[in-house]
RNA sequence: UCCUCAGUAGCUCAGCGGUAGAGCGGGUGGCUGUUAACCACUAGGUCGUUGGUUCGAACCCAACCUGAGGAGCCA
């Protein structure tokens, strides 16, 4: 008989009859006569709960040595149970897969997050990782769609890459030299040359959208900055969309749908996961999901957003002056408190953004855009770029940037250039922001930070 | 890199200068449908590490290690 999954039988309008359910042991209850074993296989949230009489077959051999997180194969007939649940198994026979040892760390009762980090490879067996991870899973489906449905082409730029310093922090080196020769002959590295883990597609990615018009990368990043916070990560996902004949309206726009699209494909498909996450990591997660679905996102150039900020007689930590960036308690007034839902700050001064974003013709501002949402702040960053030769040249020597480094990249605006715009949505940031959790290092499977790449 | 807080049983924590504790988890036994089941018994600890103060340190002091929160940087 083929496996039926949790899943299957839980969503079932109807008994299925006698199947057969694999997965591991969650609790079990002990009486006399019968047991009960609830089971997860991770298909969703909600165990299934076996009734196994003291007289079926296998039950001697296993169902009294059977311990939390022990692995179990269980045929049986789904009825109606007399408990609390729609449906349970009655059990015709039972067998032990494998059978978990005594110092099995992940009790019923709650863990804290921190504990589970340090068993990486166990937490997606509770109710809070396999629910983060099936969202992370749909997320990511969901981002594929948005833009499969609108013709974007996906396009898989390089992790490794020896284009320095591309304005986003600080980088890994890759090399397969001892250190030794690494500072004497880097000529006589791997690629013949210094290359490091990226740190953004974006460059790469606009080679593509000045061909294929609409692209997109969805793929990892690295960053070598020393941040520790519960914000940052040294290795994260990110999502870059670059769109040719496109302005920074066009990339506000495209960023604040994407952001509407997966909190409503979030509502719609991760409903059990999402009644898990709200009732117990944050109480405010469906009411702000249903918000994002519903209401148009606020819009404030940067210029408006500090005279804001500035009339707003809060005190802040750091001060509030044009030509400064915002800080994140500035960010987080104008997102959490005085608009109370996703903001896009747009035109920041030139001085303050990277080579490559566009000039404005007020010759002090770049089209540049931050989409701030509640409880996290930033979470997309991006600009119209620079498209015309003259101004890119002016800006890369403006940055100490040499022109023969970048060669390619310059070479766009001379052979065809057109506007075009994108942006970067980090994957993790928006998987807190849709699942109410706080820290990055519960979204990402095997997070990596300074000084500490377990597993 | 800077600032702040915390490390006591497998987990969550109490104890805060005078014999190391509880709940959960584990083990054993019991129990006519349980829902973080229940009842009884039981095993389990160099109190993060090193040094210092003291008659005496889990407790006070210093350094270090680890974790967390925040800042900066960013996504």
């Amino acid at each position: 008989m083929s496996r039926t999954t949790v899943a299957q039988v839980l969503r079932a309008s109807e008994s299925p009859g006698m199947v057969t359910v694999k997965g591991w042991v969650r609790t079990k209850r002990d009486s006399k006569a019968f047991s009960f074993i609830e089971i997860n296989d991770g298909s969703c949230l909600s165990n299934l709960q076996i009734v196994a009489d003291a007289t079926i077959e296998g039950y001697e051999e296993s169902v009294p040595h059977l311990r939390t997180g022990a692995s179990v194969s269980v045929e049986g007939e789904i009825v109606e149970s007399q408990g609390k649940q729609q449906w349970e198994m009655q059990a015709k026979s039972v067998t032990m897969l494998g059978n978990s040892d005594e110092d099995y760390p992940l009790q019923k009762k709650g863990h804290s997050p921190e504990f589970l980090r340090s068993i990486a490879h166990l937490r997606p067996r509770t109710n809070l990782f396999g629910a983060v991870f099936r969202m992370r899973s749909r997320m990511a489906y969901a981002i594929h769609q948005f833009f499969q449905e609108q013709g974007f082409v996906y396009v898989h730029t390089p992790i490794i890459t020896a284009s320095d310093c591309e304005g986003a922090g600080e980088m890994f080196r890759v090399t397969n030299l001892d250190g030794k020769t690494l500072d004497t002959k880097p000529e006589e590295d791997f690629f013949g040359k210094p290359s490091y883990l990226t740190v953004s597609g974006q460059l790469e990615g606009e080679t593509f959208a000045c061909a294929l018009s609409n692209i997109y990368t969805f793929g990892p990043t690295f960053r070598a900055e020393n941040s520790h916070t519960s914000r940052h990560a040294s290795e994260f996902w990110m999502i870059e969309p670059e769109m040719a004949f496109c302005d920074l309206d066009d990339d506000m726009a495209l960023a604040e749908a994407m952001i509407k699209y997966l909190a409503a494909d979030a509502l719609e498909h991760c409903a059990e996961d999402l009644e898990f996450l709200n009732k117990f990591v944050d109480k405010g997660l469906k009411e702000r999901l249903e918000f994002v679905k519903k209401r148009d996102f606020e819009r404030i150039s940067y210029t408006d957003a500090v005279e804001l900020l500035l009339k707003s007689n809060k005190k802040f930590e750091y001060k509030v002056e044009y030509g400064l960036n915002l800080q994140s308690e500035h960010e987080r007034y104008l997102t959490e408190e005085h608009f109370k839902c996703p903001v896009t700050v747009y035109n920041y001064p030139k001085d303050i953004k990277p080579f490559y974003m566009r000039r404005n013709d007020d010759n002090k501002t770049v089209a540049a855009m931050d989409l701030l949402v509640p409880g996290i702040g930033e979470i997309v960053g991006g600009s119209q770029r620079e498209e015309r030769l003259d101004v890119l040249r002016e800006n890369l020597k403006h940055h100490d940037l040499t022109e023969e480094d970048y060669y390619w990249y310059v070479d766009l605006r001379r052979y065809g250039s057109v506007p075009h715009a994108g942006f970067g949505l980090g994957f993790e940031r928006l998987l807190m922001f849709v699942t109410g959790v706080s820290n990055i290092r519960d979204v990402i499977p095997f997070p990596r930070t300074p000084g500490s790449a377990e597993f």
